[in-house]
DNA sequence: TTTAATGCAAACATTTTGCACCCTG
DNA sequence: CAGGGTGCAAAATGTTTGCATTAAA
């Protein structure tokens, strides 16, 4: 986490922004948890728990340019906002989605990666990136 | 198509919701050309463009009823709306999805649902569906 | 001290909903 | 002809933006 702060600041003062308090705020409540993948109403809540408050503007603000920098992923989870998490490029992981009780597992591949590259290779594409969400009930739920 | 039509009719007999006209034609949008994945405006002006004008409200709430009947899926190219397609469970397919100008490709790959079966498993998951969105530049974007 | 960052409220885009009227079964 | 379907306009959601003020470099 370290190195990537060091990149965001890099970021910044490479394109004439600043750093402030409230974008080292809403970077590290993206980066202390990884798996929490929380949406923009989320980070809000959570830093108002802190004391800490941001607008719903500047987080949304903030959020959009550390996807600019490459640093944070925009994943859809099927519902009707978006969620972020930390971009951890060459690691291929997808989401796990539980349709009963929303709860969602990520899970971590090797062999997509590979199939999904031949697949790009194949169509003459340069990939960037990709999303992939499984739906469907936990074990929790099944018994329920 | 035929058959998928008749499952449409069944649920709606079943259910007891009438088959219209109108459900007929948003139907029919959506199932004559598979790989069009319109959107819920797209929709709207392609009927239109026949001359038949039905709201945007109700295209919308048929959507959301096929959606429901398992008939369609919903999917999530990138943009701040949801495309629509017939759903053609059993058949794995992604979408690889250019950056630049956002043409939007099928593929298909026998191996990826296998990988995600076996995810499932692992996890204890009785899965239902799954997305798979690759994003990239095309052969043209890249030359130009 | 200059320029960017922030909060607020208004604007936006997409999707949903209440209600009066229309149509299917 | 009873109950669901539709269009319209208004509301609801999630996200972005203009502007006056604050703060980083």
């Amino acid at each position: 986490m370290k190195k990537e702060f060091q990149k965001f600041q890099g970021y910044l003062s490479g394109h004439g922004l600043k750093m402030t308090k409230t974008r080292e705020l809403v970077f590290k409540e993206i980066f202390s948890s990884p798996a929490v993948h929380p949406n923009a109403y989320d980070v809000h809540r959570r830093l108002r728990a802190k004391r800490k408050d941001v607008s719903l503007a500047t987080i949304y603000r903030t959020l959009n340019l550390l996807v600019k920098t490459g640093l944070v992923s925009e994943i859809d989870l099927g519902e009707d906002h978006s969620h972020y998490e930390p971009e951890r490029n060459k690691i291929a992981h997808g989401h796990l989605i539980c349709l009963s009780c929303g709860k969602v597992q990520e899970f971590r591949n090797e062999e997509i990666q590979g199939v999904i590259d031949r697949i790009g290779e194949e169509k003459g594409y340069t990939l960037d990136k990709f999303s992939i969400e499984v739906f469907g009930f936990c074990q929790k739920c099944k018994k329920g």
